[in-house]
DNA sequence: CTCCAGGGATGAT
DNA sequence: ATCATCCATGGA
């Protein structure tokens, strides 16, 4: 059946490079004229060529499913991207970000996966944080057919849960690998129910996250924001808290973080989490050293590797 | 070489 | 409640 293993979506006002590069997933690499990735455990190649996407899939879905329907929710397509960014606030920082990230979507991903990725995340620049994500999928993940290749699935914390510190630190982890490997045990014995808190609000759902090893406020509304469609969750990390600073809060003194977390709530409206994406994918974009504001995270990789993985000991 | 990265846990004020 | 320090690792 390749009935369903391909489709077109019409796909207006949506940026697939900018959405994909912005800093919210990281696993999805360059290949050919689109992107390779997972859609949970679905291998996918994506291109977009103007308002349309097409889309192959490396695998046989059940009857029941449409791929169109998985990537379409996936992707976002149905947020209304014009009315999100008509609410934001009007002023110099927003204006520049609201003109550069057209077309940037916040996307619906598997939670664990989610959370995961933003544990392994803490003081780790964007690129690391793809390397020790494509390590944890190569090891540990199922290779799933992709055309002459096959890419990995992010692994399921029962998954990781058996393995040990010492296997999870083979994968660049650093000191985060403890914090991982006791939320995947945490989650793969029920204790921590991620799927079952998506009906809770906001500040219970945040509170219940950062109750878990490794996750903390920042890790907590990555999560919200990225998995859990809680679109006024707000991160702040080092990049927006300089934004936020500079913008608004010029001459003031240091302003706790706390403060930064409240004005960031009252001031960006009812869809903060986007405007929060589209100033830090903006404040990256042109403000990193070296190259200028070029093509986000340029993928060296040629191939889809996944035997760069020396088995060093310790 | 140095500096820094989508922070969190812990212990001292 | 806020602040200081430590935590591994690798890109730039």
């Amino acid at each position: 059946m390749q009935a369903n293993r391909l489709a077109e979506i019409f796909a207006p006002d949506f940026d697939l490079e900018k959405t994909l590069n912005s800093g919210q997933v990281f696993h999805w690499e360059k290949y050919q004229a689109g992107f390779a990735g997972t859609i949970a455990s679905l291998s996918i190649l994506v291109e977009q060529s103007g308002e349309i996407l097409k889309i192959r899939c490396g695998q046989r879905l059940g009857v029941a499913k449409n791929l169109s329907t998985i990537v379409a929710h996936y992707f976002a397509l149905d947020h209304p991207l014009a009315k999100i960014c008509a609410s934001f606030p009007n002023d110099a920082a927003m204006d520049g970000a609201r003109a550069f990230c057209c077309g940037l979507r916040l996307i619906r991903q598997p939670v664990w996966e989610c959370l995961a990725t933003f544990i392994c995340s803490s003081m780790k620049q964007v690129a690391h944080i793809r390397q020790i994500s494509l390590n944890l999928r190569c090891r540990f993940g199922r290779a799933r057919p992709l055309f002459t290749t096959h890419i990995y699935d992010f692994p399921s914390a029962r998954r990781l849960a058996q393995e040990t510190e010492v296997a999870l630190r083979q994968c660049g982890l650093g000191y985060r690998a403890k914090n991982l490997l006791a939320t995947a045990r945490l989650v793969a014995d029920g204790d921590a129910k991620l799927e079952a808190w998506r009906c809770l609000p906001d500040e219970e759902l945040r509170s219940h996250l950062c109750a878990l090893p490794g996750v903390g406020p920042k890790v907590a509304n990555c999560a919200m924001l990225f998995a859990y469609e809680r679109i006024t969750a707000f991160p702040i990390d080092v990049w927006i808290e300089r934004v936020l600073r500079q913008s608004y809060f010029q001459g003031k003194k240091r302003p706790t973080a706390t403060a930064l977390a409240r004005f960031a709530g009252e001031y960006f409206g009812p869809h903060g989490g986007y405007a929060q994406q589209y100033l830090f994918h903006h404040a990256r974009s042109t403000n990193r050293r070296g190259k200028k504001a070029n093509l986000g995270e340029t993928n060296r990789r040629r191939s889809l590797p996944q035997d760069d993985m020396r088995a060093g000991a310790q």
